[in-house]
RNA sequence: GCCCCCAUCGUCUAGUGGCCUAGGAUAUCGCCCUCUCACGGCGAAGACCGGGGUUCGAGUCCCCGUGGGGGUACCA
């Protein structure tokens, strides 16, 4: 069997790290099994899209790296990927369901509806549909849909069954009793088709072979099984994935922040990181590994080790898996990936010996963007910079052993850091100097501080004009 | 109201009746490495929601309760 797996927002804005990670396992899971990722956007409801959703969308799946076979902005075989532009498949399946007395019109109104549900409400069963206009004769419902009396579309579910079974690949089966049921609601009485029939119809158009989303549908799904009956088509397997929390353990909220994957971007965190993070919530390795690179996550990835309760986002627990992620990047690599999250307006030199810059500090960023509030540590504020230098000179020993050092710099024809760190020790023992001794001062006339990276590292960062320059105002 | 689902350290999780005096990861703390910081290594502390069953034996199975989530829409 083909795997087809699909991803179906709505354009209604920005993704936040659930929906990312529905998209993520439908990606992870295609690629798995060699099959395609679908990509449909399902702009339904005109009023809550919003201007630019689906191209934020895309951007940020694409970022992550959760590349699509088939979507809106590509095409393919299976098309349109718009929900909004699909009316003809949705229509040609009602008339079908209608000819064969699947679905029928009902003629009830909003109001009657509501006398009805407060009749039928005994405080003990499900409030539900009563189906009478099910029981409307032919000839006098082809008369009042002829006479253009509004009406809408309602399925006649099946009572010839008690229970509708749903196996699903993560919380096992499920079973709802046919009479919880309603007969619900395909085609409203202004046209428009309602969710759970559009999916349907576009899952089996587009023949998903695999539904994973949110547990969210779970409840959704008795109702979208039945039109997968009743239109005779092979229901997908169904996997629903256990819901993600905030930090705070309340539901994702549309005002995102921090949850939203565009923010991760901008604050530095490598997508595959990002996809690292995100495949661990509610899913774990075989062998409980947890460092994982873009095509671990493809040869181990499957339904069967997701589990059912629902997760919370943690971001120390981010921050550590994308620290991981930097660590495996060569130095040349890292280098290239922080470069531009540099603030040059506030460290103009920051760019000079770049890689030896990030080679001083790279044990300390979890994220790209981190790299600025290290960046002070090697450009200190130039304001009272020289002053300090000077000040930490005027002790003799001290300037004796800086002296020394300055000495051995300046000669060094190399300037990389284990020739510095030599350059350091050598002139140290020139005047007997070592341990603290020598590294406390040499540390804290360079970067102001005693505590910081290894000095070659520093020296090697900071270039030999500027580490000279800051000898000299020391020991000048 | 009614229906469905979920429940192990703060957090992410392993665990499918005996291997569990519950394992790993993160975060926290301590020690080591080291001139210092960061990294790394080692260690400590920290959980089976409650109550009943079933069983020789239950975190694991069943029931009830509690808490949480979802549905019950001519929302998605």
């Amino acid at each position: 069997m083909t795997v087809r797996t699909r991803f179906a927002p709505s354009p209604t804005g920005r993704l936040h790290l659930g929906n990312v990670r529905a998209a993520a396992f439908n990606w992870l899971l295609a690629k798995h099994h060699g099959g395609s990722f679908v990509l449909r956007i399902e702009d339904t409801d005109a009023d809550r899209n919003v201007a630019g959703g689906e191209e934020a969308i895309l951007e940020d799946l694409s970022w992550l790296g959760l590349d699509w076979d088939e979507g809106p902005d590509i095409g393919g075989e299976y098309g349109p990927y718009r929900q909004s532009v699909r009316d003809n498949h949705y229509l040609a399946t009602i008339q079908g369901l209608l000819e064969r007395d699947a679905a029928y019109a009902c003629f009830c109104t909003t109001e009657q509806l509501a006398a009805e549900a407060e009749e039928y409400d005994d405080g003990r069963t499900a409030q539900r549909y009563s189906g009478k206009c099910r029981n409307i004769e032919i000839d006098e419902r082809f008369e009042r849909v002829s006479a253009g009396e509004a009406h809408c579309i309602r399925i006649a579910v099946p009572e010839d069954i008690q229970s509708i079974n749903i196996k699903d690949e993560i919380f096992g089966s499920i079973s709802f009793a046919t009479n919880e049921i309603e007969d619900f609601v395909v085609q409203r009485t202004d046209g428009r088709f309602t969710y759970n029939f559009a999916v349907v119809v576009d899952d089996i158009g587009m023949e998903i072979s695999h539904v994973i989303r949110g547990v969210g549908h779970l409840s959704n799904t008795p109702k979208q099984a039945i039109l997968f009956d009743v239109l005779s088509a092979p229901r997908p397997v169904f996997g629903h994935l256990p819901t993600v929390l905030g930090a705070d353990g309340k539901k994702l909220s549309k005002r995102l922040g921090a949850t939203a994957v565009a923010e991760l971007r901008a604050q530095g965190f490598p997508p595959d990181a990002v996809l690292n993070y995100l495949s661990l919530l509610g899913w774990s390795h075989p062998e409980e590994k947890e460092v994982l690179t873009r095509s671990d996550l493809i040869g181990a990835i499957g339904l069967e080790r997701v589990g059912k309760s629902d997760t919370q986002l943690d971001e120390e627990k981010l921050r550590w898996v994308s620290s991981r992620h930097l660590g495996m990047e060569e130095l040349q690599e890292i280098a290239d990936h922080v470069r531009p999250f540099v603030d040059t307006g506030m460290f103009p030199e920051a760019l000079t010996n770049f890689q030896a810059t990030v080679d001083a500090l790279r044990t300390r960023l979890s994220t790209y963007g981190d790299i600025n509030e290290h960046l002070e540590v090697l450009y200190p504020d130039e304001g009272d910079a020289e002053e300090k230098r000077q000040g930490i000179g005027s002790d003799p020993e001290v300037r004796k052993v800086l002296t020394a050092v300055q000495k051995r710099l300046i000669i060094l024809p190399a300037w990389d850091p284990e020739a510095l760190d030599q350059a350091v020790r050598a002139g140290g023992k020139d005047v007997e100097a070592r341990g603290a001794a020598l590294f406390h001062p040499v540390r804290k006339l360079l970067i102001g501080s005693e505590k910081g990276p290894d000095l070659g590292k520093i020296l090697a960062a900071l270039g030999r004009p500027e580490a000279l320059r800051r000898f000299d105002q020391g020991c000048s």
